[in-house]
This record gives structure tokens, C-alpha cells and sequence, in this order.
DNA sequence: GTCTATAGGCTGATAGAC
DNA sequence: GTCTATCAGCCTATAGAC
């Protein structure tokens, strides 16, 4: 147990050295993706993160280095899960169902900033990345690839072009995550017709678009066509 | 034609206040579109332009206006464009196929920095938008809504939710023309196999995934079901 | 480890000459 | 209409006290 030597913080909450990075941390991730990089002066991180900004110079070596930070943390997560489901045995359609679902659910429960961020990030072409970044990705559109293939390979899906199914899942998904924000600006202001679309019905949706959108249609025209 | 009276530009170049005007709308459109808002600052678009940076106070009355006045431009074209489709009496699955067509060649021939600009203003929520140009958007989708509901009356669509088959389809577009800047990097890095996927290939799989994914899968399940 | 104070760079806007 | 010169504002980073 972490003992508090000098008790002149605002709150009564602990705060170590640890404490202080971890704030730093999630208050950035938030911020970065809600607003981007550009847009967030660091005395903002710092006093949501209940810490002066001089820690933030201090703890990563400036704001850009605090950026990178938060982007691996986050992808690294992501990959993560998508590669292990990449291996898994299942019917390859199911698998692509689980991908689109944990997808959706890591936007809802787990960090819901990471579409926004991976989109930004996608815009400004990496350029604010690092190699290492920039493979993650690169290995979640990998492990879209195998299962892709998989099931064109036995006979569940047609024969359609793994990078671009990729594209076209990953990208339907981060876009209405990210645009969360603007749909509720226009229905608050009353300008959306309807109620709000759930998060979970629109991973249904996409389940259900891609599932049926990549289905073989004749018995057997997985082996060679015309 | 217009008479250049002072002969003391850099180019030989006609340049009058319609001339300085359009200059700077079409410089700040390829650079709000590939850098973001907050990452131009506004003697680029002066230089590229060809133009003294006061000119954009004079003529627009500051960045941010410069940057209302090409987003509304960019977006009006759109709108227009999709409002007609969605009155074709054409099936609706050729009608969306078109919207997907025009969508892509737009964005490869006309302006192809739209997409990533729309994302961005996505992304920021509007913020930055007045309330004419947040409608834009949202007249695309309901172009598609009732090309899709038609789909459905007419037999050909499975009972889909036309909202989010607006967003999985625009969605899956934007992201792929706007991370191509990305893909470009990693290819050039050579860290992408194979070779770059073509806008017209990727059109054509969001074609037949849209079409094949929307099918009416039995004879007559439009009408009520369970 | 944390904080205050400040240095130094860059930005958008504009007054005023032409 | 256009340009130059200049300004005030905001930003990040850091030296040095504690």
C-alpha cells in the first residue's frame, strides 16, 4: 500500500509516480480522440488528468511522445484480439461475425475512442506514427485476411478479394462509431428523423451484410470459374 | 477577357478578384482535405494559391469562412447528384449501384480529397459546420433511405434498416478513399503485398457485397413476415 | 516528482501604404 | 484589390525552486 508523505492534493486520491502516468494516459485518450491531436493544448490533459503539465514534458518527453504512447496502448489491444481470432477453428463466417461484434463492443465498452483515433490517424496517413505504429493495422487487416480466405477456401464464401472485404468491414464499423457523435448533435437538435441507431444494431446489421454479401452463391463455384 | 492592366505577377497568369478568389477556394480545398483544419495554416493556402495570405480576410473574411465556403461548395455537388438518383425509376439495386459508381468517381475525379474532409468534419461533430451545411449530409442519407425503402417495397431488398445501410454503405467508401494515403505509405514502404488495390476494383466489390447483401433471400419475405 | 514562471516559436488578423 | 509590417494570443517546453 502506496503511503501519501505530503497531503497538499486537491482530492484525497492517491497519487504516485505511477498515478500520475496513468492519469496522463487517460485523460489523453480521450481527449486526442474526441477533438485530435492538433486541437488539444496539453495544460487541457493536464487538468483532466488532475496533474500539472509540466509532468506530462516529465513523464513521456512531450506531448507527441504522450500521443504515441496512447496509440500503441490502444492498437496493441486490438491486434491482439483480432489475431487470436484469426486462429480460431471455427465455420470462417462465424469468425467474421465474432471479429464484427468484438469490434462494436470494444467501441461500446472498452474504449470508445479508439475508432476516432484509428480514423484520424488513417486521414493524416500515419504521418505522426512510428513503424511499430504503424504495423498494427497492418496485422488486424492481416488476420481479416486469413479468415477471409479460409472460408473461401472452404467453399462458405465466394471468391472475393480479402484486403478489400477488409476495408469495406473495418471501415462501415469505425465510420458509424465515429460519427456517433455527429448523429447525436443532429438529433438533439431535432434535424434526424426517428430514434437514434444502437450501436448494437448496427453490428447486427453489418453481421448480417457481410455474412449474406460474401456467401457463395452456387454449390460450387469456390473451385476454379470461368 | 479580361484586361491585365498591372503586369507585375509572378507568372504571366490572369489574376483579378474572381481569379484570387477561386485560387484560394481550390487551394484550401486540396489542403483542408489532406492535412486537416487545424494543420493549415494560412500563408500555405496563401502560397499555394499564388496569393498574398491578407487576401483571405479580405475575400472571405477569415480561414474559418474560406473553410465554410469550400466545405458547402464540395458538399452542395453531392447532394445534388444523390437527390437525383434517388428519383430514377431505374430497380434500386442498379439505382444504389449508380450512387456507389458516382460516389467513387467523384472521388477519384473530381475532388479526391472530399472524402477525407468529410470524415474529418465527422469526426469533429460539426462542430466547426452551420446548421446549412450539417444538413447536406444528411440529405445524402435520405436519398439512399428512400432508395432502399423503394428496394424493399418493390421486392427486391430484404427488410433492411435504410439508416444503417446508409452508413455501412457511405461509410465503407469514405474509409477506403480516405485512408489511400496511408495504404500509399505502407505500399512505398514497401510493408503492403502484393500491389495497391484500384478505386474501381474496390467500387465494384462494395457493389456486389451492397447488392448480394441486401437480396431478398426467399421468394417473398417482403411481405409481412413472423 | 511536482510545481511556477517564463522563454521562444508560430498563428490569424489587420492597419495602412500603394 | 493587393501587399508589407506588425500585433496580440496561444502554444510547448524547460529551468529552477521546492
Amino acid at each position: 500500500m502506496t503511503i501519501i508523505t505530503r497531503g497538499r492534493r486537491r482530492t484525497g486520491r492517491r497519487r504516485d509516480a505511477a498515478g500520475t502516468r496513468e492519469a496522463l494516459l487517460a485523460a489523453g485518450t480521450e481527449l486526442f480522440a474526441e477533438r485530435g491531436y492538433d486541437a488539444v493544448p496539453v495544460w487541457v490533459i493536464a487538468e483532466k488528468a488532475g496533474v500539472n503539465k509540466a509532468m506530462i514534458s516529465y513523464h513521456f518527453g512531450g506531448k507527441r511522445k504522450l500521443y504515441l504512447a496512447i496509440v500503441n496502448a490502444t492498437l496493441g489491444e486490438i491486434v491482439e484480439r483480432a489475431e487470436k481470432l484469426a486462429e480460431s477453428p471455427s465455420p470462417a463466417p462465424l469468425v467474421l461475425r465474432e471479429l464484427i461484434h468484438f469490434i462494436g463492443d470494444m467501441a461500446v465498452r472498452g474504449n470508445p475512442h479508439f475508432p476516432a483515433m484509428m480514423l484520424r490517424e488513417a486521414l493524416a496517413g500515419g504521418k505522426r506514427l512510428e513503424r511499430e505504429t504503424m504495423a498494427h493495422p497492418l496485422r488486424v487487416a492481416e488476420a481479416v485476411r486469413r479468415i477471409v480466405e479460409r472460408g473461401i477456401r472452404e467453399g462458405a464464401f465466394r471468391r472475393v478479394d480479402p484486403w478489400l472485404t477488409h476495408v469495406s468491414v473495418v471501415g462501415s464499423l469505425l465510420f458509424f462509431f465515429a460519427t456517433a457523435r455527429m448523429r447525436e448533435r443532429l438529433f438533439t437538435a431535432g434535424r434526424l428523423p426517428g430514434r437514434l441507431p444502437e450501436a448494437t444494431d448496427y453490428v447486427k446489421h453489418v453481421q448480417e451484410l457481410v455474412t449474406q454479401g460474401l456467401a457463395r452463391r452456387n454449390a460450387d463455384d469456390h473451385t476454379r470459374e470461368g
